[in-house]
DNA sequence: TCTGGGGTCCTCTGTCAT
DNA sequence: TCTGATGACAGAGGACCC
């Protein structure tokens, strides 16, 4: 364990919720949910407001619609949260050249590296200014841990959470994390959470009283030797700037099952045409090739094939799937489909077969491609309007849009024929609501506006601000030390 | 209530070579 | 030649995370 609070971890609050709510005025203070509309979709966030109404992660979108029948329901928009989050992880590169982004709105940062911060008092002054500047350059909240290990930092920003900092005092760990649930834990998921309980462990303490080799009996090696030193407050795990992705994959789930075999089969070629688009455009190719059908029991399973040697070929990862699906009973339905590629490398090794096989299929394949394909039940972001739509005109909820006389606007529904959309900005006061045909021409798709028009200059941002700063900062939030 | 999409890591099992 | 131990690897599935 280090002696001082080295590592800071730094988490957006409801990021894609309060992104939508930062666009658009008339949402502030109303609950907003962002997830899959479709008949299978389930909520990806939700604002505070909407978690009041019991409204979480993960929960599936009809649910959610029960419990708050009156919040705006919208699909996200990554285009918007990655150039926010872009923002968010340039300020987090001042601080250290080792930054590991967890996802769009979370990252470990270790101050240690970056020599920003040498005691509690720099790293609490530090955390402080953070939060205030990225509130004034995105807009936004996010909540701030500092701790000596990864996990404490992460436990502290949760702690900390909504729009709060705290800090885990070296040699506090222990003590504070006693009383806390199992859950509280990386690696403790409902599963393995289940499973302590029947063992009669529901608190971290159970965990370090325990001991390793119960652990170990119960959860296996790696995980029992893990978490019994968690369990302790040890976490060792560097903070890693740069990790390269192991796998690529896309899956679809269906508004409905297919049962129609060819159906099945097109739309695993037309996967792996699109798995082989992200693996090339990210200049890798891949060895093994996996194909996962979850049926309409919810029942999964996965099929993989080894090639000789990698490759971003489709022909060979569109065949390698359709050879897996052969082996595989899909009668009674499936639900979702998937094609992936691991064991990644960045050059290709094409066997002389699959040139071969290509070289076959190039004419069956102009021959195929002729009649245009019959769409996929429904596009998960878009299943709500596409049943009616032609799809060269799709508003999908919550999406910019410019209108010729009215300007800057979003997509609040549309059904039947017609789109309504609310005019307004990040920065106006909340905008008329106007319906307008779907085929309107003077209504086009925007690209979204910053969230922040004139985002004050902190170019020079930490240098700029006293290093040891403490009790004096901004009182913008919540912060505390156990 | 009815369960997305994109990942990572771990465990277990079977096969094959030594 | 047969057998068992061992390790590498592939394949499948489960759990977890955001």
């Amino acid at each position: 364990m280090r002696a001082a609070p080295t590592i800071l971890h730094l988490d957006m609050d409801a990021f894609y919720a309060s992104a939508e709510q930062a666009a658009k005025p008339s949402l502030r203070g109303k609950p907003v949910v962002v997830g899959g509309l479709g008949m299978r979709g389930v909520v990806a966030t939700a604002s505070y407001e909407a978690r009041r109404l019991g409204v979480h992660s993960a929960m599936p979108m009809a649910q959610a619609r029960r419990l708050a029948p009156n919040a705006a329901y919208l699909v996200p928009r990554f285009a918007l949260y990655r150039s926010v989050s872009d923002q968010v992880m340039e300020l987090l590169g001042r601080l250290s050249p080792l930054v590991e982004p967890l996802s769009l709105d979370e990252a470990f940062v270790d101050l240690e590296a970056g020599g920003v911060a040498d005691d509690a008092a720099s790293a609490r002054a530090l955390g402080r200014q953070l939060r205030t500047v990225i509130r004034a350059v995105t807009g936004l909240s996010g909540s701030v841990g500092l701790a000596g290990s990864k996990m404490l930092a992460k436990i502290a920003s949760e702690e900390a959470k909504p729009d709060g900092l705290l800090l885990i005092e070296p040699g506090t760990e222990r003590e504070l994390l006693a009383p806390m649930s199992v859950r509280i834990l990386p690696g403790v998921g409902p599963a393995t959470g289940d499973h302590l309980r029947r063992a009669g462990m529901t608190v971290v303490d159970d965990l370090a009283r325990a001991g390793e080799a119960e652990l170990v009996r119960l959860l296996g090696k790696a995980h029992g030797v893990a978490l019994h030193r968690m369990a302790q407050g040890y976490d060792d795990r560097p903070v890693v700037a740069e990790r390269d992705a192991k796998s690529v994959s896309v899956e679809d789930t269906f508004d409905v099952d297919l049962h129609d075999r060819v159906r099945v089969r097109s739309e695993v070629e037309r996967l792996a045409d699109r798995c082989v688009g992200r693996l090339r455009s990210a200049g890798r190719s891949g060895r093994t090739v996996v194909l996962k059908v979850r049926r309409y029991d919810f029942s999964t399973l996965t099929r993989s094939e080894t090639l000789r040697g990698p490759t971003d070929d489709p022909t060979v990862v569109r065949e390698a799937a359709a050879r897996l699906l052969e082996a595989v009973d899909t009668t009674g339905g499936v639900r979702l489909l998937g094609v992936g590629v691991t064991g990644l490398a960045d050059f290709t090794q094409e066997d002389l077969f699959a040139q071969a096989a290509e070289a076959e299929h190039a004419a069956e394949e102009a021959a195929a491609d002729a009649p245009p394909e019959a769409p996929p039940v429904a596009a998960p972001e878009t299943a709500e309007q596409g049943a009616e739509q032609p799809a060269a005109r799709r508003w999908a909820a919550g999406h910019d849009v410019r209108h010729e006389t009215y300007g800057h606007g979003w997509v609040q529904g549309s059904g039947v024929g017609r789109v309504t959309v609310r005019f307004e900005e990040p920065w106006s006061p909340p905008g008329r609501v106007r319906t307008f045909r779907i085929d309107d021409p003077q209504l086009e798709p925007a690209d979204p506006l910053p969230l922040v028009r004139e985002p004050p200059d902190y170019s020079s941002w930490p240098a700029s601000l006293p290093k040891s700063r403490s009790g004096t900062g901004p009182a913008d939030g919540a912060e505390s030390s156990p």
